[in-house]
DNA sequence: AAACATGTTGTAATCGTTTACAGCGCGGTT
DNA sequence: AACCGCGCTGTAAACGATTACAACATGTTT
């Protein structure tokens, strides 16, 4: 395609009076090679504006020095400051994003695997809950932990991949416990697919507080797909029922925006009618009117320790990589509030 | 690192008893090998697991089958979404997608034209407005419109490389149009950096839209840097002023969603006291409260165009790739009304 | 029967690196 | 004088595919 053909290491080598070989050595380690002719190789390389080309290399090196990310959906913010994260750090290790977005296609996850096996990756992070069968093949291939293969936020002990996420029980639990704190008996719970372990995690989570107090606590459930529309709906439902919920918490922030969003078509007021809990502390979260009560995840973080944690794999010298799991929190804004009918019986108090 | 290595090419063919090439036509053009050659070797590759090896098919036919996506932030949802577009259009044409989130830093997207030199993408989307040097030269060495290398969005003429983008002046003049014709006489504008044309283009429409009435107009400009805390600022900066804007038009929805913000912790009504205009209509826009009036940009389509017309360039029987400019619309929802001293008037009349 | 087209396959060069190994010059030991 | 070690450099064999070209068998044309 290029119109100048581009210059070679041999090239350099004429240019430079050396023989390729010592051209190749002052690339990757100038140490071994005579000042004087370092120079004069650098000269060269200069005026005839050589770089190494890369496929070459990597055929020679069987290092690519990509590492392969798929992404159930780029345009969700979880997933996007995730991933920016993780472009981040392999940047700063000297490694490419290759971007897979699956759109949580399955076909999708099992042909971006291939590039593993193609070796135009050196490693596979996927944030979906799903492990592709070309990189199960590999993961079976190689001593536990020691397969280029991790896994971003959805933890699945079956996975026998090493993994990077936040307590999510423990921090379902303590939304609910904190809904429970402010007064709040009857709470909604909006999840995500329950084929992801990450829903699954958290519904425990919050049943498991839920039924610390079962004869004082009803828990309604509905079933989202992390979409703000389906937030909506299923604010819908549980709204509709004959005892409707006075908070609701969900699993993700969007779905919490659309609680809000049909909260407020029904004409009810957020948190003095209903007290909303959303999760992951994107950023819109803290400018929504009213500012969101969230558990935040560190999103960034997440995605850096993944890199880490597959860097460590790639480099060897670990025995067995081990998951990672990093520490969440709830950051409490204008969305909670306590219930109506006990806000009125301490104002009554008081 | 593979514990097994990997099948070659060279074991398939003995295999299947043929030679390499064979082999090789099997996989890219089948039509030429014997059926029931075909079979066998189709046999082999089964039982072997085989898989061509992307470095040395890279090496061999100067094609890396990837292109080179630098992105300044891709937790900007209008960043995100156009890269899904990208990334779906890019795999259906049998590409991949290498990204690079450049953080608006000059130094990163310098870095990463680089891997144009190294063959390590056939072709470059930049969406940023600074064309990296290395791309600069690759550009200058062809003729025009083939080098493979276009814009997203940013749309400048100077560039001599292809872009798709909408009509960022007419929309903007649109918008104030639209504020105009609601009765809003004082017009706050919050535009982005100017170092990208399309903010200079955004303010170039907007401008001639006031001075079309420039007797009755006042406009007031804030600068911003597309994010809501910037909006907030600019927001506040214009709301100080001794004769306050009754409505603020901002280069994107996320300034907009800061201004809403901003103007609500003063007290104020949105759209009663202050109208607001976006730009992009991300996601949020409509689940707002108020839902945000907006120019709507056509962003999967922006991102699956820019594909389209890399494609076209790449595959060479395209003598001069021409920009594309792709329609845009202005979404009125709630966040924008008459302003308050006409609103009052209008009802005085009545 | 010679010449030729067609369909199928194999041979071997090539893409641009990296790197094991060998070789060379030279100062220092024995 | 023979030997060794050290620092530096070159030779050449990989890495795993693609593809121009040749070769061969077979059938067709003249």
């Amino acid at each position: 395609m290029a119109a100048v053909p581009m210059a070679t290491i041999r090239d350099v080598a004429r240019q430079a009076g050396v023989s390729t070989a010592t051209v190749s050595r002052v690339l990757s380690r100038p140490d071994l090679v005579n000042p004087e002719t370092r120079a004069s190789v650098v000269a060269a390389i200069e005026t005839l504006g050589y770089t190494p080309n890369a496929a070459a290399k990597s055929l020679r090196t069987l290092r690519s020095g990509k590492v392969l990310v798929t992404v159930p959906d780029i345009a969700n913010p979880f997933f996007s400051l995730i991933l920016q994260g993780i472009e981040s750090a392999a940047q700063r290790a000297g490694y490419s994003v290759l971007l897979g977005d699956t759109q949580h296609d399955d076909k999708r996850e099992q042909q971006y695997a291939l590039m593993l096996q193609r070796r135009e990756a050196d490693g596979l992070i996927f944030l979906g809950h799903r492990l592709p069968k070309a990189a199960a093949a590999l993961v079976r291939s190689l001593p536990r932990g020691r397969a280029p293969v991790v896994n971003g936020c959805e933890f699945s002990p079956g996975l026998s991949v090493p993994s990077v996420h936040i307590d999510n029980a423990k921090a379902s639990f303590e939304a609910v416990d904190y809904l429970y704190q402010l007064g709040h008996r009857h709470i909604g719970v909006v999840t995500g697919p329950m084929a992801s372990p990450l829903s699954r995690d958290r519904l425990k989570g919050a049943m498991a507080r839920a039924n610390r107090d079962r004869t004082r606590v009803t828990v309604s459930v509905a079933g989202g797909d992390f979409s703000i529309e389906s937030g909506i709906a299923a604010g819908d439902q549980l709204m509709s029922g004959s005892t409707p919920p006075t908070s609701i918490f969900c699993f993700n922030d969007e779905m919490a925006i659309g609680v809000v969003h049909t909260a407020r078509q029904r004409g009810m007021r957020v948190p003095d009618d209903l007290s909303v809990v959303g999760f992951d502390d994107i950023r819109f979260a803290q400018y929504c009117d009213p500012p969101l009560t969230t558990i935040r995840q560190p999103m960034r973080e997440l995605g850096e320790a993944t890199v880490q944690l597959l860097l460590n794999i790639l480099s060897g010298n670990v025995k067995d990589a081990v998951s990672v799991t990093l520490p969440h929190a709830l950051i409490v804004r204008a969305s909670t509030g306590a219930p109506r009918s006990r806000a009125a019986m301490s104002l009554a108090r008081s």
